[in-house]
DNA sequence: AATATAAAGCGAAACGTTTCGCTCTCTAAA
DNA sequence: TTTAGAGAGCGAAACGTTTCGCTTTATATT
C-alpha cells in the first residue's frame, strides 16, 4: 500500500542505490533530487523505519526509566531531554517505575527487547542491576542523579550533599540551632546524601544533630503537610526547617499557613527547586535550586555523543552545583 | 553476533517456521517446546523486533501526546495507560507539546514516521488538525478530554460542563452570590467548558454571572496563586472560589494562607482534583473529583480493542461524570 | 482395516531498506 | 593527448522475521 523506495525509483527511473544515497544525505545531481523530492511528495513516501531498523540495527529510540511520573523534578528534565533527543530525530519511551527495583528492572528489559538505542536512567535500585543487560548489550546508559559504583557509566549529578550543607549553614550562620528537616524515602540515594550533608553542617559546628529533628516524606506534596505537622509537634522551639524537594516543600507550606505559623518571623524555611514557585510565593522562598535545565541539556547530549561515537570511552561523570537562592524566608536571629 | 531464529533451528534441529510459531504461541510438541526454551535460555535470543515489524507492520509502540508533562492531571493519567499497554507489550512513545499546535502536530507526524500503531491525544487543536495523518493510515487514534467535531474518533470525556455548574450550583446552594471562578487558558476546551458550567449554573438561577469574576490561569500553581490575588483585588464581596484545576488550586490556597484569610469563615473554596491531598489539608477541601482512575483505563482498554480488531466500528464515546466532593471548605451562609 | 481429520513440522519467499563492489562520465593535471 | 581521480549512479545481496502451501505422522471414526 504505502510508497517504498522502489517506487521512488520506477517514478524517477532512478536505481534503488541512489535514493537510498539521497535518503541518507550522500551526493546526488542537483535534477535528480529535485526529482526524487518531486516523487516522495506525490507518493507521500515515508521511510520504512522497520527495514532501515533491520538493516542498521538502530530505533532511533530512547528508553527513559524514572521513579515518578508525577514528580515535577523528574518530568521537567524529561520534558527538555525529550526536546532535544526529537530534534536530533530520537523519541523517548517513557516508563515510570514507581520506585520499584523490580519494576525498574523488567522496564530496562522491556526497553532492550523494544531494540532501544540508548537508556536514560534515574536509578532506584543501588547497585545498578537493571543496566547489567542494556550494559552487556553495549547499549549506552546515562544515569540521572546518582552514580552507581563498579558501574562504569555516563552520568550528571548533583552535589547533593553540599547543597544540603549549604542549606543547613545558612540558617545556622543566621542564628538557628533547632533546625528540622524533611528528608526524602530512606531508601533513596538523593535522600540520604541530602540527610548527610543536613547532618555535616551540624558537625563541622560541633553541633551534634538530633534525631527527633529529621523526619521522613516519600516526595510527595501530602507528606511534606504531614512531615512539617511532625516537626511542630515533636519540637517546642523549632525555629526553621530545610525541606528536600519541591513536592514537599508545597506541602510545609500548606501545613504551616494552616497552623497560623508566620514565615519567616515564628518559622524559618529553606525549601527545594521551582524557582518560579518560589519567586511569587510571599515571603519569597530562599531555596536550594538545582539546574535542572543544566541537567537535561548534559544527559541528552552525553547520549547524543554515545549514539555517533563507535569507541566507548570511558565515562563522562559530570557534576553539576545547586545554588542557594536567598529570599525572605529566613529570620536573621543573630542578634536576637 | 546476537541469536536468530536460525541459530535456534540449528541448535534444536527443528525448522524455521517450528521455531516461530513457538515464539507466536502455535502448536508446538511439549518436548520440541522444551528444546526450544533451553536454546532461547542458552544463546540469551531476543526476537528481533526490526524484522518481525518488517514483516507484520506493528511496532507495538503507541505515541502520546499530551499539552504539558507538569501537570498531574496528565501525568497520572499516563501513569496508569503507560502499565496496562506495557502488560500488553506495548512501549509508549511520549511528547509533551507546551499547549502548542504546531509542535502538536510536528509530534504526531513524528509518531506516524516511527511507525507507531496507535495514537493517544489530548488535543490542543480546536479542529485536530494534527490527526488526519495518523487516521488517513488507518492508525487507531483515541481522545483524552475532547471530542473533535466532523472526526470520527474514539474518545473518553468528562462532562466538564456539569462539573463546574455543580460546583457552583452547590455554592450557590449554600448561600454565595460572589463567586469567583479561576479558569485555565482561554484557548482550551476543558478550560471553556468548566467555564460555561459556571455560566448556566448562575443563569438557571436567574443570575446574571458576572465578568469581573473570571479570571485566566495557564493550569500552573502560579497562575492560581496570582488569579486568586487578581480576584480578592476585585471583589470586596467575594465569599467563595471556584478553582478549575489541580495545579491552581494548591496555588490559590498557598495565597489565601498567605493573606491571612480564613476558610471557610471569610472565603469558600471548591478545588479540583487529587482527592489525596484534598483529604490531607485542613479544612478538608471540597472538590470536583475527575475519575482519573476510570479515564485512563477506559483509554488503554479501548486502545487495546482497536488494536486488536480488523474493521473499525464507529466512534465509541465514552462521558465519564465527576463527583463533587464534601469537605469542609464551604461555609453555609444561608442561616446568616 | 480403511479412511478422515487434526497436529506438528518444513522450506522458500517476501517484507523494504542499506551497502558492497562495480561501472561510467567528466574534469583536471601531466 | 593521456591518465587519474572524483562524482554519480547501478544491481544484488543481506538483515531476521512471518506466512503460505505443503508433507508427514498420529489419532479418531467408521
Amino acid at each position: 500500500m504505502a510508497a517504498t523506495i522502489k517506487d521512488i525509483a520506477k517514478k524517477t527511473g532512478l536505481g534503488l542505490a541512489t535514493i537510498s544515497k539521497y535518503l541518507n544525505g550522500g551526493n546526488v545531481l542537483e535534477e535528480n533530487k529535485a526529482a526524487i523530492e518531486e516523487a516522495i511528495k506525490e507518493l507521500d513516501f515515508r521511510v520504512n523505519e522497520f527495514a532501515r531498523g533491520l538493516k542498521t540495527s538502530k530505533s532511533k529510540t530512547i528508553g527513559v526509566v524514572i521513579p515518578e511520573l508525577s514528580n515535577l523534578f523528574c518530568t521537567s528534565i524529561i520534558t527538555i531531554i525529550e526536546d532535544i533527543l526529537r530534534q536530533n530525530g530520537y523519541g523517548i519511551l517513557v516508563c515510570d517505575c514507581r520506585t520499584d527495583e523490580k519494576l525498574e528492572y523488567e522496564a530496562t528489559e522491556f526497553f532492550v527487547n523494544k531494540m532501544v538505542d540508548g537508556i536514560i536512567s534515574m536509578p532506584v535500585s543501588r547497585d545498578g542491576g537493571h543496566l547489567k543487560l542494556p550494559l552487556s548489550k553495549g547499549i549506552p546508559v546515562v544515569l540521572i542523579d546518582r552514580k552507581v559504583e563498579g558501574l562504569n557509566v555516563d552520568a550528571v549529578l548533583v552535589d547533593n550533599v553540599a547543597a544540603a550543607e549549604n542549606a543547613v549553614e545558612y540558617l545556622i550562620s543566621y542564628g538557628h540551632r533547632e533546625i528540622g528537616i524533611i528528608c526524602g524515602p530512606e531508601g533513596i540515594f538523593t535522600s540520604h546524601q541530602r540527610q548527610l550533608g543536613y547532618s555535616q553542617a551540624f558537625i563541622k559546628k560541633g553541633i551534634f544533630p538530633k534525631q527527633e529533628l529529621m523526619t521522613y516524606g516519600d516526595y510527595t506534596v501530602e507528606s511534606g503537610y504531614r512531615c512539617l505537622n511532625e516537626l511542630i509537634k515533636k519540637s517546642e522551639s523549632l525555629s526553621a526547617v530545610f525541606v528536600t524537594n519541591y513536592e514537599m516543600t508545597l506541602g510545609a507550606i500548606i501545613a504551616i499557613n494552616e497552623l497560623g505559623i508566620k514565615i519567616p518571623e515564628q518559622i524559618s524555611l529553606i525549601g527545594f527547586d521551582n524557582m518560579h514557585m518560589a519567586q511569587v510565593v510571599k515571603p519569597r522562598l530562599t531555596i536550594i535550586s538545582q539546574p535542572i535545565h543544566k541537567i537535561a541539556e548534559n544527559v541528552a547530549h552525553i547520549m547524543l555523543k554515545r549514539l555517533s561515537q563507535e569507541k566507548n570511552e570511558d565515562a563522562e561523570i559530570v557534576h553539576l552545583s545547586t545554588e542557594l537562592i536567598v529570599g525572605e524566608s529566613v529570620q536573621d536571629r543573630t542578634h536576637l
